[in-house]
This record gives structure tokens, sequence and C-alpha cells, in this order.
DNA sequence: ACCTGAACACCGTTCAAGT
DNA sequence: ACCTGAACACCGTTCAAGT
């Protein structure tokens, strides 16, 4: 069972789909060479004829995974806000499905096939919406930064508290432990809701911000048009 | 010159301090015992008398950042939304200043008191602004979700790209490389200004999104009530 | 009580050697 | 042309030994 030894010729989408299987796999670990070269039956070093380092073999799994949630929210139905949340939340979900990946930090410029197909989907919709010129491009940092850095996040946050639901549905604040809160009486009002919000909830959160923000310059500029 | 050498006695306030200062002057190699043992001229194991491990050396760092930046932010002028983003680029302005501590994943959720401190002036600015109940909490998730995700998205970007300027002017796309961006219409359309955005101006989006959001919210809540 | 230094189990990466 | 395996320089962490 499990991933092991395969031995199927190596090539580079050999080895990013490996690389993404034992992320689904066991997705408390850290992606190794060791694991993966055992994972594809062949030796931890095998690698460096198809990659140059790890790192470039990170970016192209988070690649695979940035270019599938553009899919999606290219595939689904709905206007074009509906169509931005389908991607904005598949990309959530596969960075919780392979959080060895999404997590490796040093990388929110993948720059690959899928990184562009993303970036394409954005701006189609955005222009859908009637967003142009600099509202245009505003709207699109604001949502890619977005996706990617707090889909990172999310997905450390699964790796950190390893062996708990990969649904986002881990604690974003994990106690207030021995701090006295005496000093903090707004966090102290409010700190059962605090405890209670979700890392899929901040997510959400982020997302109906910026697509708020955006939906309200599309109207502004529609109108002055 | 240089950090070497000091030999104090140690405690969790002179490591911390020693982390930091280490970030600062070497901003693009890791954080390392070995390194900082030699910059507080102590043996590289010393620190595990006074932290339980890397991470939590780390946290207590990242811990001290938020808390300066929150300290930034309380103490500056204005209404709450200018406050609030004095806080905002504070923080980005020392992950800058520090990416080897800002970028080290894993941390979402410092946990300490600079964190506490920063979500106390957070929900203090945010109800001053007139939100409560559950639009409160959902604008500070918005707010401290973005800002600790995407602070670390702009230190791993510092990191990457040694030797550049650590003012966030480093282009959030690199190129597009041999990529032939014929299948991508949106994305060659708007090329030029795509290459041109930097990761200050990819946080800027996302601030003035997530704040015009939560203004408007804010304004809804004070009309209804 | 606090720090040292050897030791351990792992990393990524290089490179000569095999087939 | 592609893969192996030894080797290297580094990690974080543990622990017995020093002071």
């Amino acid at each position: 069972m499990a991933a092991g030894n395969k031995r199927v010729r190596l090539d580079q989408q050999v080895i990013v789909e490996g690389v993404l299987e034992l992320a689904r796999m066991d997705p408390s670990s850290r992606i190794t060479f060791k694991r993966l070269g055992e994972a594809l039956g062949v030796d931890a070093t095998a690698m460096y004829r198809h990659f140059r380092n790890k790192d470039e073999l990170t970016r192209a799994a988070l690649d695979r995974l940035i270019g599938a949630a553009a899919d999606a929210g290219r595939n689904a139905p709905g206007n074009w806000r509906e169509r931005l949340e389908v991607f904005l939340f598949r990309l959530a979900e596969l960075s919780l499905e392979h959080p060895s990946i999404a997590s490796e930090g040093a990388i929110i410029d993948a720059a690959g096939p899928g990184d562009i197909s993303a970036d394409d989907l954005i701006l189609e919709l955005l222009t859908e919406g009637g967003l142009e010129g600099a509202a245009l491009i505003k709207a699109y940092a604001a949502i890619s930064g977005f996706s990617l850095s707090q889909g990172a996040a999310l997905a450390q946050e699964a790796m950190s508290s390893e062996g708990v639901a990969r649904d986002g549905s881990i604690p974003w604040i994990g106690s207030y432990g021995a701090t006295n809160l005496a000093d903090y009486p707004h966090v102290y009002a409010h700190r059962d809701a605090l405890l209670a919000i979700s890392g899929m909830d901040v997510y959400r959160a982020g997302v109906t911000a910026i697509l708020d923000a955006t939906e309200r310059a599309a109207e502004d500029s529609i109108r002055i048009a």
C-alpha cells in the first residue's frame, strides 16, 4: 500500500505527480528527496536530472495546484464574482490537501503555466465585471496576492497541527494560555468569538472583503463610463 | 562592527534581540543556531536552556515585530483607518527589515504579548470605526490574516532576491520567460502593467481593498443603528 | 544553574562511477 | 542518456560532561 515502488521512467511530469501524491498522503511531513525517491522507486538524487534543485521542483508542483484551481474557476457557472470565488476556494482546498507544498515558503511567484493561467482567469473575470486600467491591475494585485499568501498560511496551519481535520476548521488562534488579558480589554471582551475563528473563516473574510471592494470599484467605473 | 562576541549573560530577551539583529544585518541568509551563537559569543546549543526549540524562538522574535508595529499604530495620530494603516504598513516594513524571521513559515499565530497587543489594537480601532458583533469579528479576521500572511510573502520575496532593495520594490512577477502568452490574451494585453507591479503594490492593494470594505460595513452598521 | 562539545539523525547538493 | 551511491557541508536536537 501507500505510494512506493513504481519504477516508471522519470520525467518532470512523473516527478511532479509523485510530489503531489506524497503531499496528499503524508500531509504532516515535509517533502524530501529521500522520501520522494522511495515513493518513485528511485534514488534520492535522481531528481537532479530533471530539476535544477528542490525549489524548482516545489515551484512546479505549486504551479500545478494553481493551474487546477484556475481550471475549476474557468469551468464554473455563474457571474464573474461567483467564478472568482470558485477559483479562490478551490485553491484554498488544494492548499489544505497538499500542505507540504503550499506551505513551502519562498514561492509566491510559481511563474509556470498554471500561474499564468490563473492570472489570465482573474483578469478575464475582472474585465467581465467591468474593471479596466489601473483599477483592474489593483484588483488583480489584491486578489492574486491574497490567494497565494493566505493559501500558504492555511497550509502551514494544517501542517503544524498534524492529524487534525484538513478542512480549514483548525482554530486560527490557539489559546491565550497564561497571558493575562487584563491589559487587553477588547481581546478580553471578544475572547470567545476570537477563539472560535477558524483558518477558513479568516480566508473567507478576506475573500469577501476584497471582492466586496472590487465589486464596488466595478460599479463605480461603470457608472462613470 | 558586525554582530560578534558580546558574551553577555543569556536570557530570552537577549536572545530575541540577537535574532532580530542577525535578521537585520544578514537579511539574505537563514537564521541558524550556529550563526546566532557566534553573534552572541556563545555555543550554538546554549539557546536550548531558554527556548524549547527553534520554532519557539522564531515565534518570540516575530511576536516582538508584531508588538512593535502595534505600538506604532497605537501612538499614531489620525482616525481609526489611518491608524490601522500605520500599523499595517509598519508591519510590512518590519517584515522587510527582518526577512529571515518574517518569512519563517509555520507561524501565523505567534501567540505572544505582541500578537495579543496587535489584536487588541485592531479590535479597538474597528470598534472606534463603529463595527460590532459579527461584522467586527469578520473585519478583524480579514485584517489580521492579511497582515501576517502577506507580510510573510513580502519577506520571502525579499529573502529570495538577495541584495535587492529592502523596500518592497521587488517585482511581484519575475518575468514571463519562455512562456508563449498567445493562449493568455488578458495577461498578454496587460503584460507591461503586470510586470511593473511590486510586492509593496500588492500589499497596498490588499490593504486598500480590505479597509474600503471595512469602512463600508462600518457605515452600514451605523446607518442601521 | 548554566554552558560546552561531542554525537546523532537528518537535510540538499555534487560528482565520479556504473549501466 | 540516465541513474546510483558515496561524499560533503550543513542543519536541529539530545545529553553527558564540565564549571
